[in-house]
DNA sequence: CGACTGACGGTGC
DNA sequence: TGCACCGCCAGTC
């Protein structure tokens, strides 16, 4: 495990409930430049039951681009809900409103 | 060791 | 408005 794996789980970890940040904005807190693909990368990377909430993150459009089948978008778009996330769904694709952006876009 | 790839994003046409 | 291209870093072949 690379440092940069370190820093990027603390920082999602950080993430409220009921709030989410883009890979972009995750990669920014941890110093890289645009590192988007990384952290994408490095979710996937997680156990299945990991106490990370890497159902907090999602793509800069405010949809849920996930396709690892441990971590389905039914399974993330549930747990949001949970947390008190609303989505609106387009072509089979979900999204989520826009006023829950841990930070600012 | 080089090429390719990935839960992405910004820029340019 | 939509799409193609390039860059980001680490891991795999």
């Amino acid at each position: 495990m690379s440092s940069l794996y370190q820093q990027f789980f603390a920082i999602i970890r950080e993430i409220p409930s009921g709030k989410v940040a883009s890979y972009s904005q995750v990669s920014k807190l941890a110093g890289l430049h645009n590192g988007a693909r990384l952290v994408g990368w490095a979710l996937g990377t997680l156990p299945e039951n990991t106490t990370v909430p890497w159902q907090r993150v999602i793509n800069s459009k405010g949809y849920l681009s996930i396709r690892n089948p441990e971590f389905s978008v039914d399974r993330q778009r549930d747990l949001l809900e949970k947390e008190g996330i609303t989505f609106k769904e387009k072509d089979g694709l979900y999204y989520i409103n826009g006023d829950f952006w841990m930070i600012e876009k």
